[in-house]
DNA sequence: GTGGTCTAGACCACA
DNA sequence: GTGGTCTAGACCACA
């Protein structure tokens, strides 16, 4: 039941784009999907062929996915068992935190390169926010 | 002083990857010289095949880049004369308010996917530009 | 009688000339089909290969027709799949008559540079298409 | 006196695009104020670099449509004195007509492959014809 | 196999 | 020299 459980609390929005390969998006979004402990340390992954059948992708693909997860350590494979999310809290941490500065750094510069002061980029997104609030 | 001097003046920092179409790139990268000023209103542009070897690609990738920019009417070509800037501020403005939209808009969506709460994501970004402004 | 039939359906009388764009060709060619049925509302159309073996011409230049034919939105693509014609009835009627309305009025108005008046244009039709039925 | 009369007396619209080669337009244009009387038969032409002038092309070009011209008999150029219209009335006539007839079979043409009958056809300019009195 | 991108290089019309 | 078009051919992601 557990398993049901996982696919159940996972966003299955995928909402792949064409505009960058497709193996890499859904890298990201599994790694959302650690981070944030839709699929928490040691949970059991759906297999390939479900996930490729949800996020309507070759299996291939999907299994492209996972390998540079595994590569990464964030995902270990038991032979004939499946695929677990790695139990490693450090490593998880570490990897939001990465995501997070990513994500920060490249806004950043972005704003830097349209000729936004760090002052005005800063009054924007507050801009922002209080609007969304309303 | 004279290094931000240098970012703002040059034109040549064109940092391809290989991650995304490069005719794609190169539009962002002219469309940052338009909003920002490096190329002003009516300005004449360096000939296609100059600006190819300035950005290490082949010209019929930088013509693509320019021809997408012509549909958008950011662009015009004069026959065998060359290619200019819009004089349509209205446009650049636009332009500028819209990738910067965009930029922020992009951001917030990240955060939110990795659980970030916006008072979160305010205070890591304030927590980024004090730390650089150290 | 079987002529008639043939020109009907076949797709392959390319008859690309060199006085004007080859890509410019090939879309007006595949509108007609469009237009004309040839090609029916969500057909399958065939790979960007066959048609550029079938018309003798390279891939790239295929490949530019439809790219422009999808900005105009008369086919899709389906990634990996193929192309296919727009199942939008109306934008595809709205195509035939605007072709047929600027067939007209090229027509209308070269006749006009020639100096013929509206009578003398419309007599010399009507002989035309009467010597024709001949 | 006649040279200025003669200048005043043709369209100076010339309307030239860039979607075929300008040389060819410029024919195209000079022979229709030809068959329309704008050039009688033995008129003295315009300086090559006058008419370059108004056309706002470069003078070569302008030179190769006059070349063209020659080589069909339409024109002929006395040595030092300048270049001249035919007085070949009969060649005159049969470009006319010839001019006529291309107009009415591309038409036709156009309208049978956008899948139009003769009566279709015919009918679709009566309308447009009498649309265009009222 | 399917579409998409890119390169190297040629050729054209025009100024 | 300037933009525009086209070819031949390679390579990629994906199914």
């Amino acid at each position: 039941m557990e398993g049901t459980q996982n696919i159940k609390n996972s966003k299955k929005e995928w909402q792949l784009t064409s505009d960058r390969p497709v193996f890499i998006q859904i890298m990201e979004k599994l790694k959302r999907d650690i981070v944030t402990g839709v699929y928490a340390p040691g949970d059991k992954l759906p297999s390939v062929r479900d996930l490729a059948g949800e996020a309507a992708v070759n299996p291939n693909t999907m299994q492209r996915a996972f390998s540079e997860l595994e590569r990464e350590g964030l995902v270990y494979t038991q032979r004939t068992n499946g695929r677990f999310i790695t139990e490693d809290l450090n490593l998880i941490n570490q990897l939001k935190e990465q995501m997070a500065l990513d994500a920060i750094t490249n806004f950043l510069s972005s704003m830097q390169q349209l000729g936004f002061s760090k002052k005005e980029t800063l009054t924007l997104i507050e801009e922002t926010l209080e609007e969304e609030t309303k």
